[in-house]
RNA sequence: CGGGACGUGGCGCAGUUUGGUAGCGCACAUGACUGGGGGUCAUGUGGUCGCCGGUUCAAAUCCGGCCGUCCCGACCA
């Protein structure tokens, strides 16, 4: 590959939209442009980055008998129908209709095709298990893309399918993806987790998200640097530190005038705020529900939502309603004589002497003790909280760490969500009809390119692993259009290197040297032979290995060390 | 969807407050010099100032509407 015939725009200035590393570097590297707002177009050396991500995914996929297919980008609304998500998908699904005014759309993910291709065309539990994967397009119309390819509205997704008659394939095969994709990230040297995770949408049985560890990642990760335990924090347990102390103070109700905060709280009575609580007020299946959680924990909308009673989404009930239904304002409300049904963070539950609202404007409570005051014996205790660092593990490993992370691949087990709404079965060994397991396995192409980056580069540039680098080795030949020798020298290194089956990126653009370097920085190919006039003389080639120091070696060398370094 | 910012040659920006013939740097073309970290000089090419409408003798600039892009948030008492 010659630089002088290839399109290869790389930019000096740091575009004006992007703020993070993958997105700058990817377009100062040229190797994306945008499109649209979450569209993007890859140019030669980005389509070089994605084949070769795809193709280790694929060796890793076919080594566990995975077996590709290729299904449509638009796809008929009546499948989204009969499985009920043409109703629950909301506007993530972008829909249209074609000249005969059917509806259609474009497909964020692929469980109705898949179901449907499966029991139109396997009818025995003899052709089971069955595991099908693509990698395809995918759109999903993203309330705020962002970041570049990272969170952008179409991508490229490998999403794989399995099918099983029983639970104990559907786990071999659930098992085998995570072999896959934790040997997938480790080909490219990655940093990864794999946590426990939230299912959404796709279904919530068993399921595991794959993060690549970066400051940027848009999801938390608590992980027992003890253990192998690690979650999502949206999927976190939060457990209780400790033991309660025994009651010691009385219950007091003290005047707090104008204090409608926790902050507040906490000045006016000069208590540590890990001894207040507070009282969080959500709609309810039947009246307003109480949320009581320690004053410095965080509610978890979702553990929440999913509580008995409670409204999914959680929907915080208005400040007039409050009012209404427990006698204040939401700056004093408590769990003492709340007239409404209530349930109490586990960490809240273990607190003895504390501090909370007494139901009455200005005023709260000092001393509250769960076991010893009478109204609240029997307080419904439940896992209401984010967990934060330094929480114990739920295994009891030790204590938890938070770093951030980047999802690019998720698996989960489906069951039979799909093949029951969308009746995909087989016959048994009994000749009984039955509707077969589904396992669902994630992985963002395009979204793994751009974390590779955001975990992997400098100043000046991306470090791509040899692996999905857009080339090997970058030849930078100087002053080739002065030099005679030069040219010579490095016409015979591209021409040997590329007969030995080695990418090359040859830089033979008549560009001034200081040109060369720095795009050989923005576009980071991990390799690079320097050749110049200078060092030629002597016979002195240049060779190095991303920033690392460079050394020197004879012309008659450099393709057997590279073949070297490359095996 | 709420809040904020922005939209001016390919890229990065100034000009808008106070209306008066559209500018800078980079890139690009040609030539000369230069030749190991985005070099210098000269001469050039390229923009209906996001779109539509209004005010005005005159609009990038003022007013109205629309479109687009980015950022923050999408609840915590």
């Amino acid at each position: 590959m010659k630089f002088s015939n290839s399109l290869i725009p790389t930019l000096r200035d740091i575009p004006a939209n992007a703020e993070i590393a993958s997105h700058i570097l990817l377009l100062r590297g040229g190797f994306i442009r945008q499109l649209g707002s979450g569209l993007y177009t890859w140019l030669p050396l980005g389509v070089r980055v994605l084949q070769k991500v795809e193709r280790i995914v694929r060796d890793e996929l076919n080594k566990k008998d995975a077996q590709e297919v290729l299904m449509p980008f638009v796809q008929p609304g009546e499948l989204w129908k009969e499985s009920q998500r043409w109703e629950i998908m909301g506007p993530d699904l972008l829909r249209m209709q074609d000249r005969h005014e059917n509806d259609y759309c474009l497909s964020p993910t692929h469980e109705e095709v898949i179901t449907d291709l499966f029991r139109k065309n396997v009818k025995s539990y003899r052709q089971l298990p069955l595991n099908l994967y693509q990698i395809a397009t995918k759109f999903r119309d993203e309330i705020r893309p962002r970041f570049g390819v990272l969170r952008s509205r179409e991508f490229i997704m490998k999403d794989g399918y399995s099918f099983h008659l029983n639970e104990d394939s559907l786990h071999k095969t659930y098992i085998a993806m995570h072999e896959a994709y934790s040997a997938i990230f480790t080909r490219l040297a990655l940093d990864f987790r794999s946590v426990e995770a939230h299912g959404g949408v796709i279904g919530d049985e068993e399921n595991r998200e794959f993060h690549v560890l970066a400051d940027t990642g848009e999801d938390a990760i608590a992980y027992s640097a003890a253990s192998s335990y690690a979650a999502n924090l949206e999927k976190a347990e939060a457990v209780a530190p400790r033991e309660t102390a025994p009651a010691s103070e009385t219950l007091t109700k003290v005047s707090t005038p104008n204090v409608r905060t926790i902050n507040g709280l906490v000045e006016c009575l000069d208590v540590p705020i890990e001894r207040t609580v507070k009282t969080l007020i959500v709609q309810g299946e039947d009246s307003p529900i109480g949320l009581v959680l320690r004053g410095d924990h965080e509610l978890h909308e979702i553990k929440a939502a999913s509580l008995p009673n409670v409204l999914s989404p959680l929907t915080f009930t208005k400040e007039s309603d409050v009012r209404h239904h427990v006698g204040c304002n939401v700056g004093s409300i408590g769990p003492v004589q709340l007239q409404i049904p209530y349930y109490v963070d586990r960490s809240a539950a273990v607190l003895s002497d504390f501090v909370c609202g007494a139901n009455e404007d200005d005023f709260h409570l000092t001393g509250v003790n769960w076991n010893r005051d009478e109204s609240l014996r029997n307080s419904a205790v439940q896992d209401l909280r984010k967990v934060v660092e330094g929480d114990p593990a739920p295994d009891g490993s030790g204590p938890l760490s938070i770093l951030r992370g980047i999802e690019v691949g998720h698996i989960f087990k489906l069951g039979k969500k799909y093949s029951h709404t969308m009746n995909a079965t087989v016959l048994d060994e009994q000749g009984e009809s039955v509707n077969v397991l589904m396992g669902c396995y994630g992985l963002g192409i395009t979204r793994l390119a751009a974390a590779v980056i955001e975990q992997k580069h400098d100043d000046v540039g991306p470090l791509w692993p040899i692996e999905i680098a857009p080339a090997q080795v970058h030849l930078v030949a100087l002053n080739v259009s002065q030099s005679s020798a030069v040219a010579g020298a490095a016409n015979q290194v591209y021409e040997q290197l590329t007969t030995q089956g080695i990418e090359v990126l040859y830089d033979d653009r008549n560009e001034r040297p200081g040109v060369k370097f720095a795009d050989a920085d923005l576009i980071g190919i991990p390799y690079r032979i320097t050749i110049g006039e200078r060092g030629l003389k002597h016979d002195a080639i240049e060779y190095q290995h991303q920033r690392e120091v460079k050394i020197e070696l004879p012309l008659d060398q450099v393709v057997s060390t590279v073949l070297r370094d490359l095996n």
